[in-house]
DNA sequence: CTGAAAGCGCTTACAG
DNA sequence: CTGAAAGCGCTTACAG
């Protein structure tokens, strides 16, 4: 009933017992009597008792939290990568602390400097800052797990194979009979787009040397790529695929061509990557990536490294899924 | 260069200064010399020094940590959420502190607990517990704001407004010439699911006293309201609109009307509840829930009262918006 | 098995 | 305007 929360020193007071012997307790130590054990157990109930984490943190230098630095994320991979890392960090009792962060790199910094002492390690995810950045704005001595971010090798990386991705999707596209497949990039400057875009391109000329492979410069946006297809209708461009470099604009190309009364996938092939929820309802085949697993895998790094019992720092990738659905059917 | 970072001592002796004086810089204060400030500023630039946050919030019983409480949540709502939640929290300098609860009450009463010490206030979102659970998982003690949580009124709380939602949705209906309304019903047991069944019935009843106002039981999943739908043609039931409680039963329905060959709208009006990211791509009629400008309401609320600011507990009702959309157009 | 005491890194009256 | 010192609520050698 007091107005400010009790302390150890309450329990003690109300166990007659010393604080030590509380505080034993309470960390499960196994040298102390069951008799005290019961004691303080009970003092506890009593009192409501919950020891303060901030006079913890400071006694032990572990806070049992850990820092998530993400960029302003928006929808279902936020969602899913969010819900990766918690489900992994709750089952080893740590808690997710956020912080969003803009693209500027000093502010990037500062903002994962205001974690010190907050957090016992940090996942970062900082696709548009460039390796120098980085560097700068990652503290030092502070075990940490990048995804998704620009050559850094001092820490593990985590990122999604696009190149396995593309030559996966490239193969499909081959394999149901396509022979012109026109490339819509992602924005300029975005690690996954490049890879993506490169990827498209070696993967044409090693799989089919002799066939067009045409490259639009995109910009991740639905509306952006709607109108690409419709300039592309215009010119009389010939082609039966299109391979968005994600699945918004994969939605925005598929609404074009139906509006131009172009036959799905009869007469044009459409694929994204990603696999938005949306794409399973307008059977858009895409690539599949597990975000949540990213989160997941990503954080159970973290804390091995957190705990001191993780391999050196090494870089992974994850191969994301081939969902072939019903804009790349093929038509024979 | 240390190992370990360097404290305020650190900086204290490198600036040739007390510690009180190096603290009174680093917080702002204004009885300091000019000179001394500068002094402290180049020494914790020459130290990268950063203050300890775990013995701030010792010394000052402050965190600026908000705990977020959330059930496990997917896709858009989570992550919507989180981001009114996150602009609002890092607006006034806090740092939001994530736990995912689960159904238990006892369990969540123990997430709750544990963020004792580690936040400055708690924004729970608890739909799952019934009002005696949520009271005895509350901590004492600590600024609590409530979201779509069920009757509690110690605490200030938010919920959207479903009975003026559904209102405006019949409202729709019927202005669209809609005499034969079936609304398909969210899972039992759900606050939300049973305020919208409620009001359909009531505003049903007061708009259109003569007109059948039929509720099937669903559960708020898209595969469930497609069957409700077949078993409807089956039956032979006549009906001119489905008004689902949320929006992917409204597209199961959808798409059990399409494959029955029924046309949408001409025959029937399809509405759902939510504006999900899917419902403006089909062209579904909705009601917009804004579920960012909730999470920052909410939080801006929870700040206030943190800071002592705050009016005394009330109930806010938020009012979605209508989205008239293809599935309900009025075909004169 | 238990307790007295030092220490974690800050902030903040208090005295000057 | 500045510094010495107490105190925030814990944990953990250390001595017994």
């Amino acid at each position: 009933m007091a107005k400010t929360s009790a302390t150890i020193r309450d329990v003690a007071r109300a166990a007659e017992l010393s604080v030590a012997s509380v505080s034993r307790v309470l960390n499960g130590k196994d040298n102390v009597h069951p008799d005290t054990r019961e004691r303080v157990l009970e003092a506890v109930r009593a009192l409501g008792y919950t020891p303060n984490a901030a006079a913890r943190s400071l006694s032990t230098a572990r806070t049992h939290a850990l820092g998530v630095v993400l960029p302003d994320l928006h929808g279902e991979f936020f969602s899913e990568l969010m819900r990766g890392i918690d489900r992994a960090a709750s089952a080893h009792g740590y808690f997710p602390l956020l912080s969003s962060m803009h693209a500027d790199g000093v502010l990037a910094g500062q903002a994962m400097a205001a974690m010190r002492g907050r957090v016992d390690g940090l996942l970062v995810m900082a696709p548009q800052l460039d390796a120098a950045d980085l560097a700068a704005a990652l503290p030092t001595g502070l075990p940490t797990v990048l995804v998704n971010c620009q050559g850094e090798d001092r820490h593990h990386a985590f990122r999604v194979d696009n190149r396995a991705g593309v030559r996966l999707m490239v193969e499909h596209l081959l394999a149901c009979g396509r022979r012109n497949i026109v490339h819509i990039a992602g924005i300029e400057d975005n690690l996954d787009a490049s890879e993506r875009r490169d990827a498209f391109s070696e993967v044409m000329a090693e799989l089919a040397p002799d066939q067009p492979a045409r490259i639009l410069q995109g910009d991740f946006q639905e509306a952006t790529a709607g109108r690409l297809v419709q300039e592309l209708l215009a010119d009389d461009v010939p082609f039966d695929a299109i391979f968005a470099a994600n699945d918004m604009m994969a939605l925005g190309a598929l609404q074009a061509l139906r509006e131009a009364g172009i036959d799905v996938p009869g007469r044009v092939a459409v694929a994204g990557f990603d696999d938005v929820p949306l794409a399973r309802f307008l059977s858009l085949s895409t690539m599949r990536v597990d975000i949540d697993g990213l989160g997941a895998r990503a954080t159970e790094r973290l804390i091995e490294e957190m705990e001191g019992r993780a391999d050196a720092p090494a870089f992974e990738r994850l191969t994301p899924g081939l969902m072939a659905r019903g804009t790349t059917q093929a038509s024979n």
